[in-house]
DNA sequence: AAACGGGTTTGGATCGTTCCAAAGAATGGA
DNA sequence: TCCATTCTTTGGAACGATCCAAACCCGTTT
């Protein structure tokens, strides 16, 4: 309890050893709960530990046996609430797993990622969790981390090409077929005249997003017009910003399937500055299913993703890599399911 | 770029200083960028370190150094929005001082906190920054962290007292001002019924921003009737539940000094259900400025707590106090300002 | 030629653990 | 009693870096 000694240093194997008359091996031996041990030894052993207010140095055991006991996790954006609950899954299951997680913010920087990487890999992970910053490139991550540590990636696709000796997983959402969810629902809902509305082209999941529409309204025969797409950043204020653009031309739309929740929340913003109802005037989806969607007034339909669910599943399917080093990679699609609230209602 | 030996196994500071006929010592010299070494050999080395592609052992290092380049941070909720931004200062300004980032998620699970110390301070971190679960208790935390490991306290107090060998710092919020603050402009506003919901009575920030509320009301000489202290859960739901509990007698309050936004949200929702125009039947105050603060109808006067730079901060004192051991404890009281927006107009 | 001295380089011990082969102890059977 | 056999325990060499005192090099000085 109030040991002298452990005041001061570190307590080491080696001063159990001594205080209870074994060799160091032995307490190794102890410690890892080897068959091999005499009970009465571990006893003694076990006690002087407690007695010595002993903590295990992972570190120096990770040097000689060559293993890790740490998977980094790299992030575009932690402060976003998506990437905090994804993060907390993903620490949930490696901390079951007896892993710790170094984590890693790039806030969407190109060069943050660079220099984060390299940073983190020096600390010798097992593994990294990557959901890559908007531009990042295989080649450079490549790098960055080596051909040795295993790479999960995350929601985005790499820049560039993977070059063919770095086989990484990935786990992805299904942003096509969750866009197409929901713009058959408002069709189903009765509305013809749909748009596309918010994210940039050049996103990879704004991409697949609009290719779900697309297919959905080609499914029904149900034309779109140019000015039904509108582009702004993937943010709130922009959101507001652009709503003007979906009613600068003929046909109006009576309907949005936005980018995501955000974008869907501006737009809802805007409309109401326009002095029309969102879920009376003009229908709205979202993508993500933030917490805030259920309590908007109206309340949005979107497509919820469970971020806490996928942190836990790519901290499973990084922890497989590690034990099938060899394994193929796997590409992983994760499902979205829609959320039926009030802002897509039917067209008046 | 492609030498063979990098494939398989790990390259170290032997297999440069073999690979360009100079010792071991002189590559770890060049590596830490030691003038001792001649421009000349430290060119040679340089070249063999590229060409082999080395990646430094940063836990080799420590060992030998017996320093530490990680600093935990454990938190009691990360998926909440206040804690990832607050996650991600840290991880920014540590990340700046060469310390890389382990995270541990409790949960707010006492038992939790226990298992994410003991597994954490294994793998010897230089410092841990703390905002324990509701319930922790100091006895415990010492005894999972030892009395070696530097701990910063953030955002919540132990339970029980701090040992006295454990000089722990602290970085809090004004939680007292704050309220203290929203209160005075309330009644600047011309408010005198002011009622101060939600929040329980056994959080120690609750506790602090009842205290500044009643501070304000006092200095006033305003008087408090008993039924304007609703407490809840501190979600946004239980406030929309509890919200009639503030009409059950009379004088009914005309304004609410809320716990929190996420309360103050609800307590939005609850009026509206009634009826009433937040805004302008009813002024509204919250805490913590989230996102949502500033898109709600109408938009929420708050206290902003700026929690990112609180990151930055908690992890600035924590880098001081790993420079300065034995100094004494310090506790920081962060500031935190008033954000005026519409819900808080005068009464009508 | 020896001594000097600044600039460079280096061998070997060390950090706290695990591995391994081999030694010791205890048991039982012949 | 001796040997084989099964349990236990152990010394010393790793792991990949850093530290340190000593050695080395080479041009000057005495």
């Amino acid at each position: 309890m109030d040991s002298t000694a452990s005041i001061r240093r570190k307590i080491t194997l080696n001063d159990i050893a001594a205080g209870c008359g074994v060799s160091r091996a032995t307490v190794s031996l102890v410690l890892r709960g080897s068959p091999l041990v005499n009970k009465h030894t571990r006893a003694r052993v076990e006690d002087e530990l407690r007695r010595q207010g002993y903590v295990y140095n992972r570190a120096a055991a990770n040097l000689r046996r060559r293993t890790s006991s740490s998977i980094a996790l790299v992030l575009n954006e932690l402060a976003n609430p998506f990437f905090a609950e994804f993060a907390s899954g993903v620490d949930e299951t490696l901390g079951e797993a007896g892993f710790v997680t170094l984590l890693g913010n790039t806030g969407e920087s190109v060069e943050r990622e660079q220099a984060v990487l390299s940073s983190l890999i020096e600390h010798g992970p097992g593994g990294i969790i990557l959901s890559p910053a908007e531009g990042s490139d295989a080649k450079q991550v490549l790098a960055a981390v080596g051909a040795q540590t295993p790479v999960l990636l995350f929601n985005r696709e790499l820049g560039g090409s993977l070059p063919e000796y770095a086989h990484w997983d990935r786990l992805m959402l299904d942003n096509q077929h969750g866009a197409r969810l929901a713009t058959q629902h408002l069709i189903a809902q009765g509305h013809q005249r749909i748009a596309f509305y918010g994210g940039h082209r050049d996103s990879s999941s704004c991409r697949q997003r609009y290719a779900g529409y697309v297919d959905a309204m080609n499914a029904a025969h149900l034309p779109i017009a140019a000015h039904w797409r509108v582009e702004t950043a993937p943010t709130r204020m922009d959101a507001v910003r652009a709503c003007g653009e979906l009613f600068t031309a003929t046909p109006a739309p009576t309907a949005a399937v936005c980018y995501n929740d955000a974008v869907a929340l501006g737009l809802m913003l805007g409309l109401n500055q326009r002095g029309m109802h969102p879920g009376r005037d003009f229908a709205i989806t979202g993508f993500d299913d933030v917490a805030e969607a259920a309590f908007s007034t109206p309340p949005l339909t979107t497509l919820a993703t469970d971020p806490r669910a996928r942190g836990r599943q790519a901290a499973q399917l990084l922890l497989a890599r590690l034990r099938k080093p060899q394994a193929d990679a796997t590409t992983t699609v994760a499902p979205v399911t829609l959320v039926v609230r009030e802002s897509s209602a039917a067209p008046r």
